[in-house]
DNA sequence: CTGTTAGCGCATTCAC
DNA sequence: GTGAATGCGCTAACAG
């Protein structure tokens, strides 16, 4: 049933050795032989056992992508992205969820390093993952992180979006359109991305001499629900007149929320998002948001993990990228500002 | 740097073995001996290599998932639900995009085959997949197919949905509530679930004795843009009060236009879409729509391929999951209809 | 240009 | 209960 290398040097009457050398497309054989054992090959549909040949090379063609959740909007373009560049170049993914559950990462790891994965791209929930770089480290497994995560100064790479400027350039548009209560919907404490999205909106806040009431900040968990539950909070406590949420899928759950309160957005409440998901064109009103470059960051990442394998070197060279703001109809948009809102 | 199994077989003074029998859990080892050998595993956080393992077992413990595209909403959930299943049984998944491109589905399989996958879940584009399935049978490669393709009887296994009868419903319903032209937005020829949902609808026109207007139905790509087109030239053509998409995304752009064209839903088209993805809650006004059970699905796939690997029978089980219609406020929902309204 | 040989890391006989 | 030997399918180094 299955055919071997062995099968078609037989047939082939010549060695393993030469079947190797026309499968790697290696110099050193004449162009007859060659033909003829692409014949065989092709004739008897030959796939080469790729265990066979990773444990013989310790390549394995294939690199594991860690992230916390397909099923939130944010991860499929980024995945496509990545394995639409990765595929190019002959490797093949594998795809692990975590719930950002720290044991389930360090399970998803182990699996990686255990199949011998060549790399690894991870968007880690942890903001200190000490231990999970000492796996990598131990097998010397090279890893990107992307989108989240703590900034290791020696990690191999990492690929973030400048979350803070970007909470900044929302939260000051909220200002500038003569909003002085901005209410501020926050991601779950412990993740990067929260804790420097947040650092973006206190400093909006700060540069316009506003200064910080606690009751208008909501900590959710990045899901629709507690982009709902926020509002509901925020009401009771306090009045607000613009709302920034750290992801789009927390801004839409307040839309709803807002206007099961009779609240009309824009006029009574604008509000902004984050990530620029693909639902946010078709909400009602379109929601104002981040935009981040999700396509060009997969592809960066699958780049800068393909480099070093390569032995390219990329130290140094992590870059923050740089997202936008959006303009929809979620706000009012009185006035573009900065350099998000015409580039 | 890296640790194999001969090295803890030296650290604890035994043969590698007996490190293979505790690796393995197996019995024929004392437990003191099982003892030491897990403490010096445990201290150098000792992964063996699957490869190898691979090579010599036959059983790599992955899974290759093939997929027309993740960044399509529907597939995100229904990859999570089979990866959380696999995932406890200690498989890992390789996640292969093929854009529905017939040549990028071939090379998908191949890879998987290279890769000794120990089964394939593939949600095929094509209806007549002879070809592929030579590959498949070539290794004897065990596969199950869900979502699409084509029903082979003499294939392992295959989970559909029941697009025909969904269609119906849908259809149906809205012909009940007085709708006699009721305009639809068709998928791609030549996959499957656009050939069942189509028989749907007609099936439902035939039934309440409606006859077929061809300039009723526009033929889309289960794309957003094509949700809008159809409605710009559905409304050049001909009047409708009732549009049914064959699925949620084209609805959505259906909606989109429709209300740029200053029509109201429901109360000038009412409109259902087809898999419940999460944006139908949020939509403005919410979508009608059909629940497709993605996660139950995902599940059972899991489960049968894990039984076809277990060497359990699983022939003849090849189900029909059931669907049912969700009502929201894109529809005027006169009249519960069917089995699908209550459960 | 081509063949022979020796591993890669593990599971699996078969002895002891 | 444990160890030594063999083989999985491939690549790599060395001979010829």
């Amino acid at each position: 049933m299955k055919v071997t290398i062995e099968d078609i040097a037989c047939l082939a009457n010549v060695s393993k050795a030469t079947v190797s050398r026309v499968l790697n497309d290696r110099k050193g054989v004449g162009e007859e032989t060659r033909q003829k054992v692409k014949k065989i090959i092709d004739e008897f549909e030959y796939n080469p056992n790729l265990l066979a040949r990773g444990i013989s090379t310790s390549k394995t063609k294939t690199i594991g992508i860690i992230i916390p959740d397909i099923t939130n909007p944010f991860f499929p373009a980024l995945v496509k992205s990545i394995e639409v560049e990765l595929s190019a170049q002959g490797y093949t993914i594998i795809l692990c969820n975590t719930d950002a559950d720290i044991m389930r990462e360090k399970r998803a790891i182990s699996s990686c390093i255990s199949k011998r994965v060549d790399g690894i791209i991870f968007a880690s929930s942890q903001i200190d993952s000490s231990e999970v770089k000492f796996m990598l480290k131990r097998y010397n497994m090279p890893c990107v992180y992307v989108d989240r995560g703590s900034i290791d100064p020696d990690a191999d790479a990492w690929v973030f979006v400048d979350n803070e400027y970007a909470a900044f350039l929302a939260t000051n548009f909220l200002i500038q359109n003569g909003n002085r209560r901005v209410a501020y919907i926050s991601g779950p404490p412990g993740i990067s991305t929260s804790k420097e999205r947040l650092s973006g909106y206190l400093a909006a806040l700060r540069q316009n001499g506003i200064e910080l009431d606690p009751n208008l900040i909501y900590t959710g968990d990045y899901t629709i629900r507690s982009g709902e539950r926020a509002v509901e909070e925020l009401l009771e406590k306090d009045s607000f007149s613009a709302l920034f949420a750290a992801n789009d899928v927390m801004a839409i759950g307040a839309m709803k929320a807002l206007k099961k309160h009779g609240l009309s957005i824009p006029d009574d409440v604008e509000v902004i998002g984050f990530d620029n998901i693909s639902i946010c064109e078709l909400t009602e009103p379109p929601l104002t948001t981040i935009e981040q470059p999700l396509t060009e960051i997969g592809r960066l990442v699958a780049r800068l993990i393909l480099d070093i394998l390569a032995g390219k070197p990329v130290q140094d060279y992590s870059p923050r990228m740089q997202s936008r703001l959006i303009l929809r109809e979620s706000t009012k948009n009185r006035q573009p500002y900065g350099r998000g809102s015409n580039g």
